[in-house]
DNA sequence: CTCGTCACATTGAACGTTCCATGGAAGATG
DNA sequence: CATCTTCCATGGAACGTTCAATGTGACGAG
């Protein structure tokens, strides 16, 4: 559909069509459209934010971008390759850090790394300002895009944390926490055998959830067999959660290292005829949507996406506004889902 | 870390330093970059070119995109209520998106709808430049996004079909196509027992899947009786799988809606001892990460992510490019993924 | 010899905002 | 009364690029 003739014409209302409705001049507008209220007066706000809306005024993020250097917009790196399990979880995350951003005017631009260069594009966009600040997820501890980062002294935050002698722009879970959580409501809810269930990787915090566990159950003076602990590939879990459940003096509650592992853990437990809930309780870790479509639903130790996003994004506006950050590392807490699972 | 006091002043290197260092003018640094061979010579071109890696020039994207009205940034909608099993999908088909537009020097802005204007970001996004077009998914026939884009002059484009009466900037999947494929592969291998799972809900191509099953096996003389096809709720699913699979004359092949349903299906077989693959045939539809994990893994009808994004992309610059886009949509078939389930 | 054309290169202006330095009026202070 | 703040407001310049128009020298045609 082709534009209007007279559409054609006439020019984009900018600052100073504002600045002319109202009155005033440019830079008054833009003082009110930054909020620096120190700079004028009550009235005066009135009457340029109604010549805004009287000529649908909308300030030109290109132009802000060049002369002030701030992009508004934040860059969220994620890994091309490994397309795994993780999915859910990961774009679970994208979403909330999407709307944390929304809530300080920041948007997200996704961006993978290129082959030959898996680095470069960090330097690139920022050079290039297209963001201001980088998210990182799924970092690992010697993560080498934080290190390239640093030493680039290019504003970032990562979730999951990181080296210590690189600044700790980090945001983490409790995950030793977050067990003791699962363990103390089962060991109230009268539980004696217990089982663990996770898949294997050194990603540290899946040792720590199964420390966490085990060292809460050691504290509530009960024990594991050995036999009842089970780290390892995927396909494995299957096997061991129906070995578990069929053999002889069974768990009566099986916790699991995540929710997708919980899935599994439920599904063999279904297949065998047995109550979730009532026969054996299981529970998850993470607590997004997976957990929900389940039936019944997971009881899980909930990761906090949407608190965690916000204060990721708050580390890298820190950076960008005072060159760096005295914030250290935050572990958050979990939050305790009820399901029908446990 | 506070930055140098030498980096400090130094200012960031721009076009006149790099047309300074070439001894050549700033519009020809300019054309050199933007590739416009007609007006220079390939002596100029090294010239140029030599003097940008020798400064580390970097062009300032804000200032192109305020001259040229380009912000070389594609946006890519996201609900964020509906955060179910689609997500692996979702994921998936971002990456994709990402990727496609990299190669074609676009990024991605991801984006959500606020609460109480659910629309007003599409148009705010494209009125303030910071982004050149969007990118649409899980689209339904009438969807009141399209139809927005569409009336406000928005260049667009869906991945899923849209109303005859709006402009017909999509790419979609051909499901019957891809049941036909699934279809005769199984009946090559002289399956004759069929039954069919997946979901409910009003997508369109959630029916198209099951017609083109249907139609398909009527072609070829079969049929297959009432009680073996189910689309129904998520939960439903692994009932009626163990019901199919423990009545009497079960299907020799289940075929799926889906990767999800067919995991579902796949570990219902598991669980009663049957070997998937030998014992019955079990077939998906995507091809995503979820079916290349499974064991074994699934045989399914892929959806061309890569295909369908760069399409996508190919359309929106198109418009945004001659102001309109003569193609008209696209239907693209799937590819036949061999997995071990059949 | 004049003119037109072609291939390449240049310059002034503009894109729309914010930074920076300055100005004026009213009120407070000595 | 002179001067010093405080509050509000202003205009010139700059951010780094591309657009649009113009220039120049070489070469071929008339």
């Amino acid at each position: 559909m082709p534009r209007d003739g007279a559409d054609q014409g006439r020019r984009r209302v900018g600052i100073v069509d504002v600045a002319a409705a109202a009155g005033v001049s440019r830079q008054t507008v833009s003082n009110v459209l930054n909020g620096r209220d120190e700079y004028y007066s009550a009235a005066t706000h009135e009457k340029v934010t109604s010549a805004m809306r009287a000529l649908g005024y909308q300030p030109n993020r290109a132009a802000q971008t060049l002369r002030s250097r701030r992009t508004m917009q934040i860059g969220y790196h994620i890994f091309g390759e490994q397309l795994d399990r993780a999915q859910g979880f990961t774009l679970h995350f994208l979403l909330a850090l999407v709307k944390a951003g929304a809530d300080v005017d920041h948007q997200v631009l996704v961006f993978t790394h290129h082959r030959d260069d898996p680095l470069g594009v960090f330097k690139d966009l920022v050079a290039r300002h297209a963001v201001d600040a980088v998210v990182l997820s799924e970092s690992s501890v010697r993560d080498e895009r934080a290190r390239f980062l640093a030493d680039s002294d290019i504003p970032f935050a990562s979730f999951g944390r990181l080296s210590p002698d690189l600044p700790q722009h980090w945001v983490d879970v409790d995950n030793v926490a977050g067990m003791r959580a699962v363990v103390d409501l089962l060991v109230a809810e009268g539980h004696q055998r217990f089982a663990y269930l996770g898949t294997d990787g050194d990603q540290y915090w899946k040792a720590e959830r199964l420390d966490g566990f085990l060292q809460r159950l050691s504290h509530h003076g009960l024990r594991v067999p050995k036999a009842s602990v089970f780290r390892g590939p995927d396909q494995g879990v299957r096997r061991r959660a129906h070995q578990l459940l069929t053999g002889k003096n069974p768990p009566s509650a099986i916790v699991t290292g995540s929710d997708a592992v919980a899935a599994v853990v439920l599904s063999v437990a279904h297949s065998l005829g047995l109550r979730v809930g009532a026969d054996v309780a299981i529970t998850g870790f993470d607590g997004g949507a997976v957990g929900l479509v389940t039936e019944p639903t997971l009881t899980s130790a909930r990761i906090p996406v949407e608190r965690i996003s916000r204060e990721l994004i708050a580390r890298c506006l820190r950076q960008v506004e005072h060159g760096h950050d005295g914030e250290p590392g935050l572990l958050l807490p979990t939050e305790l889902v009820r399901g029908g699972s446990a």
